[in-house]
RNA sequence: CGGGAUGUAGCGCAGCUUGGUAGCGCACAACGUUCGGGACGUUGGGGCCGCAGGUUCAAAUCCUGUCAUCCCGACCA
């Protein structure tokens, strides 16, 4: 390709509502116009790194035993009703009516399309286990599009989805994809970690997220992880042991104090002049409309999608001043946060709500702790030496809802843990029958009995991997792309076009290059060199072969961007490093 | 959905306080001088000043509404 005639506009500037480095580099580097908000254009650079990636994950998932199929990216509400995600999805389901106002959606994600296609095909246990792969663009209405192709609400996705009749079938799969995974992202030549993870609105049991670790904003999951052993997790389901903290308060027996104007539970514990540790903190949430109180220890906070989970809801936030005072205002008590419990709640207001009742949950925190220190819903006041079962009733359900801090301790070897960010470029999930059972989507096994199948689905964001391949790969100049998903592998400078030796070499360079099948760009514009140095390096080509005045002694320079190192050699060398480089493709 | 901000040429911005019919840099076109890390000069093309109302002799500028975009929060494959 000639640069004078690739369809490219390098900029001067960053654009001004770009946040992160990707955005910035792939807007200025001109790989990508939005169109409008997070929906992108992927002009001809973009859509030669994109279609590279497409092709790593193409082969790697062939090699695997997959099979490629595209379903359509408009679907039936129908399907949805049947999985029950019409409901439960939520507003990221971009809806949509047909001229005969019949109810469609974007696809987000295919679970209830591929199961519909796999009821009608798959019948016999003899036709499995198999998977079936996709990649297409996909649609979520995203509340807050941000950071470019991170998070855009159209990208580009890999979509698989296994289909077996035992769940040992499945862990074989699940495998299988793993290692798939571990390849494709080596090859696009990313570090990814696979995290455990919470499953969320696709749903099932066993996930994991390849995350790119990145401590910047552009990593939007905080990670934990061990040195010490494999166990990593997503903040939304990690785990851990807790240091030894103060649980046991040195009250000899409940009393009621005056605490007057303490809201938090900061103040409190100065008030008090105790730890953190000796408080139960109450929680008011609004989880699909309905009020949850959630209690932990003091000193810990509560993991928001471990609640949600644990109330199998879908919609969560904090109550705001004014629902609290609604909630559990009564009997002189202005309910004020600060000094909310579980006990001496008016059964009234209980009862009040019907079907809306206030839900008690409570983490495993505060079931150790003794003699201590709880809010009673009255104002200005707060019980000391409190007790379960005593003072104050356990709530029903207590299960894990912290969030995992730094410096708890590892699950698994007990050594403190870490946290990091990372950005998920891909995720694996064990559905096993939670889109099969209920769209009977079922298969006759040996026994001539129906069954429906143990699913899971595989999913890769192919824009987000190119996105996160910018975060990992750049500086201050520009991009520095992996050799195997670059746009073109080398770009070929003549300093001056005007002088005959020097373009005749770099044509004769590039035509070699393009003879040896290695993607070659001849930068062939009438500029001055400063220009063509600085937009190859902000377009990021992994090589830059640069023919200037000592061509007269029969050299070139030789330029490699992911070290920025330059080297003086003859043009039949530097022909050869780079097609050395790309063989080893 | 809450809080904050911004919409003026492809990109980055000024002009708005104090109304008088739009400007700068980059980019683009032409000519000339330049030519190893984003050159310089001259000339030129490109704007319903987000949109709709209102006030006024007159609105980019003042008022109202609306739409869009971005940031923080909330939420999240």
């Amino acid at each position: 390709m000639k640069m004078s005639n690739l369809f490219v506009q390098t900029l001067r500037e960053f654009p001004s509502d770009a946040e992160v480095i990707s955005h910035k580099m792939l807007a200025r580097a001109g790989y990508i116009k939005k169109l409008t908000s997070g929906v992108y254009t992927y002009l001809p650079l973009m859509w030669r790194v994109l279609k590279k990636i497409e092709n790593i994950v193409r082969q790697e998932m062939d090699k695997a035993g997959a099979q490629e199929l595209l379903m359509p990216f408009v679907q039936p509400k129908e399907l949805w009703v049947e999985s029950g995600r019409w409901e439960a999805y939520g507003k990221e389901l971009m809806r949509l009516k047909d001229r005969h106002s019949r109810e469609m959606c974007l696809g987000p994600t295919h679970e209830e399309i591929i199961t519909a296609i796999a009821r009608d095909i798959l019948k016999s246990y003899k036709q499995l286990p198999t998977n079936l792969y996709q990649i297409q663009s996909k649609f979520r209405d995203e509340v807050r599009p941000r950071f470019g192709l991170l998070r855009g609400r159209e990208f580009i996705m890999k979509d698989a989805y296994s289909f077996a009749t035992s769940q040992e079938d499945l862990d074989k799969e699940y495998q299988n994809m793993w290692n798939a995974y571990t390849s494709i992202f080596k090859r696009c030549g990313l570090e990814t970690k696979a995290v455990q993870s919470d499953s969320g609105a696709i749903g099932g049991n066993v996930s994991h997220e390849f995350m790119v670790i990145t401590d910047t904003d552009a990593g939007e999951n905080d990670v934990f992880y061990c040195d010490e052993c494999d166990y990593a997790a997503n903040s939304n389901h990690a785990i851990s042991n807790l240091p030894p903290a103060k649980v046991i308060g040195d009250w000899e027996k409940a009393i009621v104090v005056d605490t007057p104007n303490v809201h938090s539970i900061e103040e409190l514990s100065e008030f008090l002049n105790i730890e953190p540790s000796l408080i139960v903190k109450a929680l008011v949430y609004i989880i699909d409309k309905k009020p949850v109180i959630a209690l932990i220890r003091g000193d810990k906070q509560i993991e928001e999608t471990k609640l949600l989970n644990t109330v199998g809801g879908i919609e969560i936030r904090i109550a705001t001043s004014e629902e609290i005072a609604e909630i559990m205002g009564e009997n002189g008590f202005n309910a004020i946060p600060g000094f909310i419990g579980p006990c001496n709640v008016n059964k009234k207001y209980l009862e009040k709500y019907g079907e809306n009742k206030i839900t008690f949950v409570a983490d495993e925190t505060v079931k150790e702790m003794k003699n201590f220190v709880i809010g009673i819903n009255e104002t200005d006041k707060h019980l000391v030496g409190g007790n379960w079962g005593i003072d104050v009733d356990l709530p029903e359900t207590v299960t894990d809802l912290r969030l995992v801090e730094a410096g708890d301790f590892c699950p698994k070897c007990g050594k403190e843990l870490k946290v990091t960010r990372g950005i998920e470029v891909g995720n694996i999930f064990q559905l096993c029958t939670k889109y099969s059972k209920p769209m009977n989507a079922v298969y006759l096994d040996a026994d001539g009995k129906a069954k429906p199948y143990i699913m899971g689905c595989y999913g890769i964001g192919i824009s987000r991997t190119a996105a996160a391949a910018v975060e990992a790969h750049h500086d201050e100049w520009g991009i520095k792309w992996p050799l195997a998903i670059a746009p073109y592998h080398v770009n070929i400078v003549p300093v001056s076009i005007q002088d005959e030796l020097q373009m005749s070499t770099a044509q004769k360079i590039y035509n070699e290059l393009l003879e040896a099948g290695v993607e070659a760009v001849l930068d062939d514009r009438n500029e001055r060199p400063g220009v063509k140095f600085k937009d190859s390096d902000l377009i990021g080509f992994p090589f830059r072969i640069t023919v200037g005045k000592t061509i007269t002694d029969g050299q070139v320079e030789f330029v490699t961007r992911a070290t920025n190192e330059k080297i003086s050699m003859k043009p039949e060398e530097a022909v050869k490093k780079v097609i050395d480089a790309v063989k080893t493709l």
